[in-house]
DNA sequence: TGAGGATACTGGTCAGACCAGTCTGCGAGA
DNA sequence: TCTCGCAGACTGGTCTGACCAGTATCCTCA
């Protein structure tokens, strides 16, 4: 029954780091509420007891990660954040740039989380929720005539609203970022497409039948659509490689 | 069709922000690969034009992403870094710890991926991969003498070889991500549990399970077992009101 | 009462310095 | 000839002190 001795590699704990470590720290026991302010560098220097840079070290790594905002002149201090995905999104951008992952995978996991939101939405949505996927839908349909621009945003919002219907925030944050990163990879060969306006409607067809099977409770069929929708809108834009995974998630 | 002006705000630009999309974009250009070295930071302030204080903000910066890694006294410099989860996983870990999702939303992702996982490798897995499943299984098969720590490592290592055969990076990483968030929250309770190990038993027939079907290609039940074992495992520690919502992956 | 500017702050950047540590290469000893 | 050990030239981490361009505030003057 012995277990043998794991140490963990050491790394020297430099100063800014446990400046980082306090600060998030009191930030995540909830001492420290989203627009509340931190001091002013100058006093930090004084109570952390460090130099001036040393202590732009550690505002710089909160900042880098969407806790705290620092604004020039302002003499209230850093100005503690709200939670936002944008660091979860920088990770992600990252690992495709990086070629760590590519088009297809995005667009499965995307197929992925969409059907789990979509069924989720169907047997967990409020009568109020029912009603904001209505207006969103309708959004959609009204924007359609302004372009691609307008109705891509539109689309988003649906999709947002369906997403937080499935009361989870890590869905709906997720869905969010693999998103964003996908149309970011496509969006220009969607607005340079000839039937840009073919895509819209039939996108609005789409959109109209998973409202429809989230409204009657069939999760099982709001599911299947969000998964067909989207390889039916993407897989053209995914390698014929990586099309097969796709395909994957398809049956059943 | 009139597009109304959208104007985005603006921030003022920093030096050492500009250093950082420099650097990141040499990083995903594939000019600078992991192993390879920054110049050294008086060298880069004399490249930049810009003072040390600069130079290392931006470095500071591109560590916290995980994207290089200094070390002191290294005369070849600050090493790029290979992807690595670590961003995610403070991403996440951060949405935790603001009370943005509970344990509950935690577990019914991890439902939701494993899911996946389990579904995409019954239908893809080569016989490399089954063949190290069936090690993994073994190696935890022998570790459940060894005491918690030493079954939940060969556990992990089992959950990973799934998770690589699903052939989607991002639901390999973020199954790691959101197990270890999981883990973090609730390992202190597994720890003290006076039956760990009536529960290793028990993670091993399930374990089992899943392997089988995966081996005998069957998609659906390697999905559904995912969700149940998950289930049967945390549902304990969830609280009443969230777990309406992981029964809601049950069904079907 | 209202508009104006002086003032005292803020963060962003710079210059130059010291320290502890690591790596390298040379030379002394075997 | 080979090995060991030490000196030096680097590295990053930190500090001090300074300047600048902004912003918020308040106080004065019309």
């Amino acid at each position: 029954m012995g277990v043998p001795p794991r140490f963990e590699p050491v790394r020297p704990v430099r100063a800014y780091e446990r400046i980082v470590e306090q600060i998030e720290d009191r930030v995540y026991r909830g001492l420290l509420a989203p627009g509340e302010r931190l001091p002013s560098e100058r006093e930090m220097m004084a109570q952390f007891a460090v130099s001036r840079s040393t202590v732009r070290e550690a505002l710089r790594v909160l900042e880098s990660g969407g806790l705290v905002q620092s604004r020039p002149g302002d003499p209230r201090g850093p100005e503690i954040m709200p939670f936002s995905p944008a660091a979860l999104r920088k990770s992600v951008t990252r690992m495709v740039q990086v070629d760590e992952v590519g088009l297809g995978e995005l667009v499965q996991f995307r197929m992925l989380l969409e059907s789990s939101a979509n069924l989720l939405a169907a047997r967990m949505a409020s009568a109020e929720e029912l009603d904001a996927m209505d207006e969103a839908l309708a959004a959609m349909t009204a924007a359609i005539d302004r372009g691609y621009e307008e109705f891509s945003r539109a689309d988003v919002a649906f999709h947002d609203t369906v997403a937080r219907a499935s009361r989870n925030t890590l869905i709906e944050v997720c869905s969010d970022v693999v998103r964003g990163v996908v149309l970011g990879l496509i969006s220009h060969k969607i607005a340079h497409s000839p039937d840009q306006r073919e895509l819209m409607e039939q996108s609005m067809r789409h959109h109209a039948e998973v409202l429809d099977a989230v409204r009657s409770r069939d999760g099982a069929r709001a599911s299947r659509l969000a998964r067909e929708t989207l390889y039916a809108y993407y897989a053209g834009y995914v390698s014929e490689a990586e099309r097969p995974m796709l395909r994957a998630l398809l049956e059943e």
